[in-house]
DNA sequence: GTAGGCC
């Protein structure tokens, strides 16, 4: 256990500022962010300087984290000498001209949020560390990665200089199309590495070498084609694992992801690891830190990663009838006072099963799992993402990382537990809730409940969390919702 | 027949 030195824990604060943040990834809600102010924050620059201390091993300079409510807190963890000042603007980062253009006349961005100032400069900054960046859901963590890999890029070399490694394929296509969009004037081309529609399969030996200087993609995909040689890592500069916790934990995607990596070890010479996510559970912290050795880490408490802009609720159903007459009456009827929503089951079965109980009652949803064809998957989000349907009940395939500005309601018809056990699985239940509230927006969470083991469950995750929730008083009163959306700020 | 991602 040859501990890595490292260097002195620092807490960084800042005051969360109220509803109105000008944060980067506001892409989709250009009118308001144009008219919004540049961020208020009365002490912006966030001196990095100071609190990067050389390695001492001493607990003496550690400073303890607080938990004051409205404190946001990232526990930054520096190695080596280099010295970072937080950007409070994207021209501090030495990007390029058209880098810069994408930023602003395509994302419509106007200054970094606050993960974005603090690892920005610690992904751009040679001599080029490996980062483990935790940030809270829908904070901009996307943004930091892209923006990473197509600074990192050689737009001259038209060889393969960045990886991006993501657990679903949504999630792949999502990342490549924000970083065609934020790309698009600086000519860097992408692939995206997921498994083939059936309809146009090409076999692995027929297919051309990739030249695309960006590949995005799953790991079945990756790793196959690096193993058929048809996707060459000697030249990847930057290689980046979107949903690290899960590409890297024992019941994720471990062993594929440490054999990219440990390929590309061998293959490329200095290549720069980002690990991103807004969950690092203890075991996987420790595991990914000694994965992913002398780099710069920032952390989250986990009782901070509650997203105070979502309102979370239980209500109580009596069977399991009754949480679907809760969808049907309830979620359904008041349609008209919330955006769009996600339906959370655990199973495919039971995607399938809600989807046509609602169907039958003449409700108009769609409903996306693993089994279903690639297309009709790619078609389903993409009519929601449209917002051409408002209902969309999945499974955990869209949990994570799936940006829907829109979605202000989040569903729990099953909570979240272990494969394996009936233990809860915190990180999902997080990730779930996070698809509501993009961006600090507001949102609104209705877990149901119907059995004594989900009431321990739910209990479980307040803990964890150290969150407690509301609970809708009735499952059969119409106003009681109404009332919970209104106390969730959606009214 | 426990999510998801592969052959």
């Amino acid at each position: 256990m040859a501990d890595e030195s490292k260097g002195t824990e620092v807490v960084l604060k800042e005051k969360t500022t109220e509803v109105k943040r000008a944060w980067a990834d506001e892409a989709e809600e250009a009118e308001t962010s144009l008219t919004t102010p540049a961020v208020e924050s009365e002490d912006p620059k966030l001196e990095l300087d100071s609190l990067s201390i050389k390695d001492e091993g001493a607990d003496s300079n550690k400073i303890l984290l607080l938990d004051e409510p409205n404190e946001s807190d990232i526990q930054t963890v520096t190695s080596g000498d280099t010295v970072y000042t937080s950007a409070t603007t994207f021209e501090e980062l030495n990007l390029s001209p058209e880098l810069l253009r994408g930023l602003y006349a395509e994302m419509r961005f106007k200054v970094p949020s606050k993960i974005q100032a603090v690892s920005l400069p610690m992904i751009l900054t040679p001599p080029y560390k490996n980062l483990i960046a935790q940030a809270h859901n829908g904070s901009g963590k996307t943004t930091c990665f892209v923006l990473g890999m197509l600074s990192r890029v050689d737009p001259k070399r038209k060889v393969p200089q960045a990886l991006c490694i993501c657990p679903t394929r949504e999630l792949a296509i999502q990342n490549q199309e924000v970083l065609l969009k934020m790309g698009k004037h600086t000519g860097i081309s992408s692939m995206c590495a997921v498994p083939e529609d059936s309809s146009r399969y090409i076999p692995i030996m027929k297919r051309p070498p990739v030249t695309d200087q960006v590949v995005i993609g799953t790991p079945g995909t990756i790793k196959k084609w690096m193993s058929a040689k048809k996707l060459s890592t000697r030249d990847v500069k930057i290689l980046v694992f979107d949903e690290a916790d899960h590409m890297l934990a024992e019941d994720g995607f471990k062993d594929d992801s440490l054999r990219i990596m440990k390929d590309i070890e061998r293959n490329s010479s200095g290549c720069q690891i980002l690990l991103f996510s807004a969950t690092f559970n203890d075991t996987v912290k420790e595991f990914v830190s000694r994965v992913v050795k002398d780099g710069n880490q920032l952390f989250v408490k986990k009782e901070e990663l509650s997203l105070d802009s979502v309102k979370q609720y239980k209500v109580y159903c009596p069977d399991e009838l009754a949480k679907i007459q809760v969808i049907k009456d309830k979620i359904f009827e008041l349609g008209q006072k919330w955006g769009q929503c996600i339906i959370f089951v655990r199973t495919k079965n039971s995607a399938t099963m809600l989807y046509n109980a609602l169907e039958n009652y003449g409700y108009d949803c769609t409903s996306i799992h693993g089994n279903i064809e690639q297309a009709l998957r790619d078609k389903m989000v993409k009519e929601f993402k449209d917002g051409l349907t408002k209902v969309l009940i999945s499974t955990d395939l869209l949990a994570r990382g799936f940006d829907q500005a829109q979605v202000n309601l989040v569903v729990n018809f099953d909570l979240p537990v272990k494969y394996n056990s009936p233990e809860p699985d915190y990180e999902v239940y997080l990730h779930r809730i996070g698809r509501a509230g993009r961006f600090g927006r507001k949102g609104a969470v209705f877990n149901l409940l119907c059995t004594d083991k989900d009431e321990k469950i739910m209990q479980e995750i307040e803990k964890y969390f150290n969150h407690q929730t509301s609970t809708v008083r009735d499952w059969q009163i119409n106003e009681a919702f109404e009332d919970a959306l209104k106390d969730a700020g959606l009214l």
